[in-house]
DNA sequence: TATTATTTGTTTACATGTTAATTAATATAG
DNA sequence: CTATATTAATTAACATGTAAACAAATAATA
């Protein structure tokens, strides 16, 4: 049996609750929450995406997003925009005021990854996408080995 | 420079979303959430914990513990007691109510578990916890690489 | 011993996560 | 064309996360 401890949920949580401390200090110089950033990041790259892409790209869930999208736009770093095509889609879109921030923020989030990943060697690193790639596939997927225990 | 969606914040974001709901369906049908289960689990096998030792153990911030803890004494699952040595200290302890979930819940979540860890090979599992630990060893240690950066 | 510092748990204020329901717009079946 | 289903975003209700501040108790120091 596996302990608790040792449980997937437990040792990604674990990773990441040392992680996200170095990058949250680096945002908290921008006012930014790790979220926001993480919107962002999505909007430098694709000027225009609709909040179902936001919600996928950036891994947040749209109730969530609501708030997040809000906040920013109170702070004029995107706008809301609603397709005229379909009126039901919303478009969200850096400001030139959001777009400044990417020069300022991006260098230095790029030099937290390289300290993240400085910890193991190339090989180590895609052994832990693959992992959890494997891990990811292998879920919601019929369990056959267990087939007969119905 | 290491793309937006292969940061490790990301991808351990990506696994987390991918095997969370199959646990979170279980929980579900003891009305208990994630984090209850936490602090029950770890109730179970420790008897008598102090409201820090419960932070530790869970990952979950102490904040947060207070919220959980309520909801779960209100239910009569488990009970706060005030130390006597040091009346500063609370210990969080099981009730009998509380301790009687252990067995209904333990064996499913087990399976669960198992399935996770069934996607990929023991050498696999094992390279993905030592991936994590050397990573978070290497988090907030001096990066002595850039020293001459400074 | 009176003062100050530290520790433990809690509270506060705000942001986000989770699930279900809702609204407005569009698509589809009859 | 009209009733119905579906879709995109939002709202609602509640639980949790984050950072800072706090009260009470204990420890450390002058």
């Amino acid at each position: 049996m596996i302990s608790f401890d040792h449980s997937l949920p437990m040792i990604l949580h674990r990773a990441l609750d040392k992680v996200l401390p170095d990058y949250r200090e680096l945002f908290a110089h921008f006012d930014l929450t790790e979220q926001q950033w993480r919107v962002l990041r999505v909007l430098w790259s694709e000027k225009k995406v609709t909040s179902a892409q936001l919600a996928e790209r950036t891994l947040l869930p749209s109730p969530s997003l609501v708030g997040i999208i809000d906040r920013l736009e109170r702070r004029d770093l995107v706008t809301r925009l609603r397709s005229l095509e379909d009126r039901r889609v919303v478009y969200v879109i850096a400001t030139a005021k959001g777009r400044d921030l990417e020069a300022e923020v991006v260098p230095r989030v790029a030099e937290i990854d390289a300290n993240v990943r400085a910890a193991v060697t190339a090989q180590e690193w895609k052994a832990l996408e693959t992992t959890l790639d494997k891990i990811a596939k292998h879920i919601s997927e019929p369990k056959l080995d267990e087939a007969s225990d119905g």
